[in-house]
DNA sequence: ATTATTAATGGAATCTTTTTCACTTTAATC
DNA sequence: GATTAAAGTGAAAAAGATTCCATTAATAAT
């Protein structure tokens, strides 16, 4: 069975292909109503769908945008990968999924991969590693997710308030009276990491506290970070508090101060990062400064959209955090 | 700054663009070795990069596969992704990412839209509610993954041996020596959850217990259904032993029996399945039956891929699943 | 009756690539 | 030196859509 094509559409209805690509696309206002239905009718009956591939070479706009993250099977971003999606489908487009494996290489080649495909643009989450820039200008139309890169390029950003989020939170610690409050988190280089240990320090700095160098702890946002930084933390202080830079992190830590006997929040207090899904329902459920994931990759389609139709769009949102307090503070 | 088209790079060598094409597509052994290296120069200096969309209209070949889940933030299938969007990669394609929400009106709009988009293949996780079928003959290739439609349509397969999962889950608990095991899940019509049902009778009969109506709930594939579902349970039984048939499931489950003070795994035990990666973080950290979940998505795409080069291919694949025996039970 | 205007439609170019086939040039053979 | 074969290249068609511009027919205006 071969696919119908325009041409094929326009011998049925005895007229020309522009015929039926101007009914096809409403500029229908010099085609006489006769004609339009007949058109249409025979569209619906043999079922004509137009060749979305075909139609995006020609207009120089496919309606798809690439999505590049570092992990998809990673909460954070599978629950931005929904809210990506959900919105890119209510606008008719398409999302082409990229894991960049926090590799920089592979980031760079499927962002010139994404544009071999003609992607009309591209929402990114950089891996951490990558902080300089390396778009050159007048290419596609980017967005970047819970990142930031220190350039004038005309990119939008949507980003969360990492640096206050950091202060809550370790004002919260502050505020259930602990000491000696640890934190662990990614590296310095990663954007979010980085911006939640400012706001780390400016509670403790702001309470009077001393920041202590054994206290910190830097790895990967990963449960692994979480277990061994607790781990390392404990050996060398009087531990009370940790604030996690993510809910992984977190969960690492609880595992590792369970082992060890210690309680939760008795003896150690832990706060997490993002509120992803199953942080409640660990025990204990993990206090944590919520972000709106979801939230954050439906502005990111929204923005993008806006860039591609060349809206006069803001081009950085930053939207708020808000502590959720649980079980384990 | 104009993109750059094989006709201006024929013109910066001075060949024609079948040349250039031959060239750049491998098929020159009838190009001189000179032409040769002064096109590729030419290619390399001017960082020339076919585009795409172009070459898949004529080709009939996009090197793109589309993907349908259910909701992609559920782990699950946010790591079945990223089994899915690493091998794609590997072999040259790209992934469209679509969610149905379980909405089986959705999912149909997805297939055709991916037809319209001329992806080469699609992988199908369907929606609950759809068991019977809808694809018409001689479309792209699909393959169905973890789930089955009873058709002999030519649609590939890969399936988990859910059947012998739920006879494993059901016969450890008997040897734990649970008398009143209740079954969770999600409706019937879900077909790995029938499959699994199917084995925790067989499990049962097998060694003498009766089934009790009473002891089976279903929902869906969620914490709420597990949360709910052991509430229910325990209203009317001597409750000793779950078979979740998720590991989401599991930890509603968890949940509703802390909040019953119902000790675990003293008074009742639990098993879920699925063993995605936060199962063995809960408290108590979950027994469960593992899938090999990435593999299930790399199986997957390469069934599809050799599907799609027309390669004699087995079409139907079941991979084994394994008792993880943890805290639960 | 002639010109101007509007309505309705279609031809052909275009988007970028691949590929067939024909053509020219060079080398090889007798 | 004539014929044949092989090497090297390019013109043009094709993939399936959109759109500019031209054309025709019908109607209105002068």
């Amino acid at each position: 069975m071969i696919k119908l094509t325009i041409k094929r559409i326009a011998e049925l209805a005895n007229v020309s292909t522009a015929t039926v690509s101007k009914v096809l696309n409403g500029k229908d206002k010099n085609i006489s109503e006769a004609t339009r239905r007949r058109i249409l009718e025979i569209v619906e009956r043999e079922n004509y769908r137009p060749n979305r591939i075909a139609k995006g070479l020609k207009l120089k706009k496919t309606n798809t945008i690439g999505l590049i993250v570092p992990d998809i099977k990673n909460l954070f971003f599978a629950e931005m990968a929904k809210g990506i999606e959900d919105a890119a489908e209510k606008k008719g487009y398409s999302v082409i999924l990229c894991n960049s494996n926090n590799n920089r290489d592979k980031e760079e080649k499927y962002i010139n991969m994404l544009q071999d495909r003609m992607v009309d643009g591209i929402i990114l989450t950089t891996s951490e590693n990558n902080i300089d820039l390396y778009f050159r200008d007048g290419q596609v139309p980017i967005v970047l997710l819970d990142r930031n890169i220190d350039a004038d390029l005309n990119i939008g950003r949507i980003l969360t308030d990492n640096e206050e989020g950091g202060y809550i939170a370790t004002k919260h610690l502050i505020d259930k009276g602990c000491k000696n409050i640890g934190f662990i988190s990614s590296i310095n280089k990663n954007f979010s990491s980085y911006n939640r240990f400012i706001g780390y320090k400016k509670a403790l700095l702001e309470s009077g506290y001393k920041i202590n160098e054994k206290l910190i702890y830097t790895g990967s946002f990963s449960i692994e970070t979480g277990y061994n930084g607790t781990l390392e933390l404990l050996k060398n202080s009087e531990l009370d508090g940790i604030f996690c830079g993510n809910d992984y992190i977190a969960i690492g830590a609880i595992k590792a101060l369970k082992e060890k006997n210690i309680k939760i929040p008795d003896e150690v207090k832990i706060v997490g990062f993002d509120d992803i899904l199953l942080a409640k329902y660990m025990e204990p459920p993990i206090t944590t400064i919520r972000q709106p994931i979801y939230d954050l990759g439906k502005e990111a389609v929204n923005m993008l959209i806006s860039i591609i139709d060349k809206k006069d769009t803001e081009m950085t949102k930053i939207l708020k955090t808000e502590l959720v307090e649980r079980g384990s503070s």
